[in-house]
DNA sequence: AATCATTAATGTCATTTAGACAATAATAAA
DNA sequence: TTTATTATTGTCTAAATGACATTAATGATT
């Protein structure tokens, strides 16, 4: 029996729910799927799914094997892959998950250069700030603010990702240059809505930490639409440096220094890291995306 | 292709080095390995293996190949295991690898009624104090000295591996009866040696860590000579409470307060841990032998 | 250097296994 | 109750694997 086959049958239907939907995707008759996995099934000695004319059940031991099993087929793909381009020019499918307010900065302008260089491999850039399901079987590249999942996960730091305070010249002049957490109260937020909730406004007084939150002007998850709420004088904003510079450079914000020094968490190494299997770095695909991505994010000098 | 037999075939040429030998352990005629490896070799447009007519030898794709593959054959086989077995009886080989001392002294008389009572469980215990390709391939479960080496193992706590120190009254009657560190240069020392080397004597002055190891009267890595030693009143003993504690019982052996405590490392935590891969704890055999090992333990009362 | 023994590869045939296609049985929806 | 969908079963065909004999290559022995 070509166990292989038949599991990569019930992986399908089980992700399909259906025999005739899987048998369609693999291009084989519904019979085939359906003698395969009964083999499978005889073989194992317990039975894997519940069958009726219309619906396809997931036993419980089915469940259990299926999860196991789907990783397996997954890392037999990806090893797979590892010899078919070994010593080869990179080629194939990209897949990179990036936070949002990085990926439209940075990633996908660099990516561009990226493309044109490496025109054989096909990227397939998506942004969110949730934490994906992190370079299992869905993302080649991740790139998140700062944390290294596991030892399988390889862990670059691209680059720091200092927050910095800033505001309008504008809304300076009407409402004062906060210099201390306590003047903050009198003032105005823009705060950036993280998956966890909207980022506090933290700093530490007297070793010990204190939220010196502003009321609120404005909320969102939409960074770009922050920045421009600041540049209208909206409120005073805290982001990351690297999304806010060139604002700071064309005059259109002004960065404040309050004393002690306001964060967003008491983790004091932020930064924007680069995750992948480092088993897979081996694929010229990853490994010129890696390299590539580590060499111009770095030498912008964040 | 029988994508799976073939890895298999692959997998027994690289680990005996040759076609016949791999072939004969399958039961099949060496050709049929050739074939479906060449197949193998096709289908992947890599060359895996150097072959010379006595000879065999890996290329250097065919070995990341190889490491690869073989973790993917063990993990599938475990999880056939997991389903074939699923709400049977336990049985089954149970392999478990133990640290020498706890091995002899704890886990061996346990393991007696453990037979008696799951006498489908067939044991393979093995004693060492090197740290095992621990719950890999090779071991089912094992039992160290505390660390938890990452996420998938599950280590659970089965006593506290607290050093203690003893000499003979013998000894003490001899020499006196030393009751700080700097006591200890006078004094002769047994000593343990582990696999990174004899276990010293530290201990905290001043927040400071010292080494206050006495003139060596005897090392071994074997704990019931070191013990026949101290009772023989050649020297003060440092090992773990549950390897003395019957001779404390006796009399034969008495336990020295030393102020600061002595220690032999400077993590605090020490324990004695069961390890075992967490998604195998569904697998009969396994589950009871952690049950069981995690309740006899535990009521002994260390 | 020539021979020998071992080992992997190849050719051919037999056996096993998977797929194609039609027919059947079961069941949820109309 | 009827209908449409879906999984299973039967039968035949195609493909893949194994068996066995033979060949080619190579390191060891004389």
């Amino acid at each position: 029996m070509d166990q292989l086959r038949a599991l990569k049958y019930f992986a399908k239907v089980v992700e399909t729910g259906s025999f005739t939907q899987a048998a369609q995707s693999f291009s084989v008759p519904a019979s085939s799927v359906s003698r395969r996995i009964a083999d499978l099934e005889r073989s194992l000695g317990a039975s894997l799914l519940k069958r009726s004319t219309r619906v396809v059940k997931i036993t419980e031991i089915g469940q259990l094997y299926y999860e196991q099993i789907n990783d397996i087929l997954v890392r037999l793909e990806q090893s797979d892959e590892l010899v078919q381009h070994y010593q080869s020019e990179p080629i194939g499918q990209l897949r990179i998950s990036s936070m949002v307010g990085f990926g439209e900065r940075i990633l996908l302008p660099l990516m561009e250069e990226f493309s044109q260089r490496y025109p054989k491999v096909v990227l397939d850039i998506s942004l969110s700030d949730e934490l994906s399901t992190l370079a299992r079987d869905d993302v080649d590249l991740a790139i998140r603010g700062g944390y290294a999942p596991n030892e399988r996960v390889q862990a670059l730091k691209l680059m720091n990702n200092d927050f910095i305070v800033v505001a309008a010249p504008s809304y300076l002049q009407k409402h004062g240059t906060p210099t201390e957490p306590d003047h903050l109260s009198q003032h105005r937020g823009l705060y950036f809505r993280s998956p966890a909730g909207p980022l506090p406004w933290l700093c530490q007084v007297d070793e010990q930490w204190r939220e010196v939150t502003a009321p609120a002007a404005g909320i969102s998850n939409e960074g770009k639409w922050l920045v421009q709420q600041a540049i209208d004088g909206q409120g005073i904003l805290m982001m990351p440096n690297w999304g806010l510079q060139g604002f700071i450079d064309s005059g259109e914000l002004i960065q404040l220094h309050i004393q002690p020094e306001l964060r967003i968490t008491t983790n004091t190494d932020l930064g924007v890291y680069l995750l992948y299997q480092k088993h897979r770095y081996l694929v010229p695909k990853i490994k010129v995306a890696v390299d590539f991505l580590v060499a111009r994010v770095r030498e912008m000098g964040f």
